[in-house]
DNA sequence: ACCAATATAGGGGCAACCCCCTATATCAAA
DNA sequence: TTTGATATAGGGGGTTGCCCCTATATTGGT
């Protein structure tokens, strides 16, 4: 029998995920939560296998965050990620999270239970629109992190892409025009980028701007 | 008996919803659907008293032209919205949709039924954080409409928020870089914008981009 | 102790942007 | 019918962005 812990602020997703499990016998929702505090609280007292977490969740503590703390107390227990987000940042914080799994909410019951499964009996499953090659790369990148952006950058991008011109960009950050327009240059670089729309566009794809 | 149809892109949500109906005995779930397409066809067939529809669904056909859609060809069907998006646009889109009701996603139970209920016996259902007075006329200002810009202005704003310099823009619609500019000029004059960043924010705020 | 990455800053040059004008054709409304 | 809104296009000029360099200080890793 499987121990589960459902943590989602959302009702609905709560009670679709228990309905879709009601099919498989070897799976017992333990214990169900709708924030990230509570969730640890209920972690330690009904120790779970798994627990599945979505990772939009309010009140500052997000799926990541939770499921770091989560693995901290109890370094036995298994995580699953759910999520809507099908996209590159979402997994790569999976993965530097280290959870066990990543599904999406778009899953079939039995991509469901497959994932619970698997992570049950120690293997990673990630269910995700990448291919395996990519994501073998990412696992291999997060060990020897280099390729992404720096925390600098990062704002830079950020910035750039609600509009701000390198002038307003160079005083919010207090540094120079010169020195803007370099972090620029080394991120369309870095990310292989060739033009303003293709940087822009990585923003609002990676989320840069809200959320 | 209500007869009800679920149409979300997400069969977790789906299954979420049918559950939490359970303790309802005078609300049926005669079909369920994910993707507008396919709803639009079930309706036909079903002939549901109301339609449940989730906003954010892939494949160019979201819940507002879903809505529009159905209430065109089923002119007495009732639609109530359903989303995590607890914002003023996504309110007011709903509103010149003219959706019956308007809950979300991290609704209880009860409150998923009383929208129900209220949306069948004829009245509107908006559940959402701002106040009813606010509420009250965000839907008397529907009925005056003065959307401020042409359909031209907005795909230029909506162009211009993704990145394009005024070159591509111009090419992209086949018009000159003058003529882009001008555009531009008359869309800061309306809106009464005085830089770059505001119009790029404007445009963000009001989902020129993805959704 | 050295090398790579990061963050900072500048020079020069060309392309692009932004803002001030003017100007035309169309179309709908007063 | 005249006016106003829309869509188109151009001239001129000042500002900014983007890209090619070079350069320095700091930090962390082999």
């Amino acid at each position: 029998m499987i121990n589960l812990m459902i943590v989602d602020d959302h009702a609905l997703v709560r009670k679709g995920i228990i309905l879709l499990l009601e099919n498989y016998q070897d799976v017992k929702v333990v214990a169900e939560s709708g924030d990230g505090h509570e969730a640890i609280k209920l972690v330690m007292k009904h120790e779970p296998d798994i627990v599945l977490l979505d990772i939009s969740m309010p009140n500052g503590l997000d799926g990541f965050s939770t499921a770091r703390q989560l693995m901290q107390s109890q370094p036995d227990i298994k995580v699953i990620l759910l999520t809507m987000h099908d996209e590159e940042v979402y997994i790569r914080k999976a993965i530097q999270t280290g959870a066990h799994g990543y599904i999406l909410k778009k899953s079939k019951g039995s991509d469901l239970y497959e994932a619970i499964y698997e992570v049950y009996h120690g293997r990673r499953f990630y269910k995700v629109h990448i291919s395996d090659e990519q994501l073998e790369k990412m696992f291999r990148e997060e060990k020897a992190p280099s390729s992404v952006l720096t925390m600098r950058e990062q704002e830079i991008v950020r910035l750039t892409v609600l509009g701000y011109t390198n002038k307003e960009i160079a005083e919010k950050l207090n540094i120079s025009i010169k020195t803007v327009e370099n972090h620029k240059s080394n991120i369309m670089h870095k990310l292989d980028l060739h033009s303003k729309h293709e940087l822009i566009q990585y923003g609002i794809n990676n989320h840069y701007i809200k959320g």
